[in-house]
DNA sequence: GCCAACGTTGGC
DNA sequence: GCCAACGTTGGC
């Protein structure tokens, strides 16, 4: 099992929206190495929910509910979505201040690279996170 | 609203 | 295949 790190702006799609529509498409992607991550995803594999822009924290986590296919938001078969659900909000949301001050957490895209939106997390990355949050899993 | 960082495009 | 110009993202 993998474990992913998703980006969106909440007043586009919120983790709350997600809840409330029990499964949501991840689509509109348009940067390869976003889209090369993916297609890496399976299902089962839990994506924490980050809201940037607005809110500029980890929210939740969404868990991969179908694996890659065409992104039905274009023709253009470069590109790809995913589904996703809800699998559980963070009793504290981790903000990306907090994000940033983990050590552990220096190598993570969302520090290193703030304009990919769909990141790997290694274990240890994820429930370093988890553990920010007060949450389990 | 600004600007830095990064990706993409297109001329040569 | 290089690189300048441009567009987009996203934190501040």
């Amino acid at each position: 099992m993998a474990y992913w790190l998703i980006k969106s702006e909440p007043d586009v799609y919120s983790y709350t929206k997600l809840v409330e529509e029990k499964e949501g498409t991840w689509d509109g992607v348009r940067n390869y190495q976003a889209r090369n991550n993916l297609k890496l995803m399976e299902k089962g594999d839990l994506a924490l929910f980050y809201h940037s822009n607005i809110g500029l924290e980890v929210v939740g986590i969404a868990q991969i509910s179908q694996p890659w296919f065409q992104d039905p938001t274009t023709d253009n078969t470069n590109w790809v979505a995913v589904k996703v659900k809800p699998f559980k909000a963070l009793n504290k949301p981790v903000s990306l201040q907090t994000i940033k001050q983990q050590p552990l957490l220096q190598n993570i895209a969302l520090v290193r690279n703030g304009r990919l939106s769909v990141m790997p997390l290694s274990a240890e990355e994820f429930n370093c996170i988890l553990k920010q949050s007060e949450t389990h899993v």
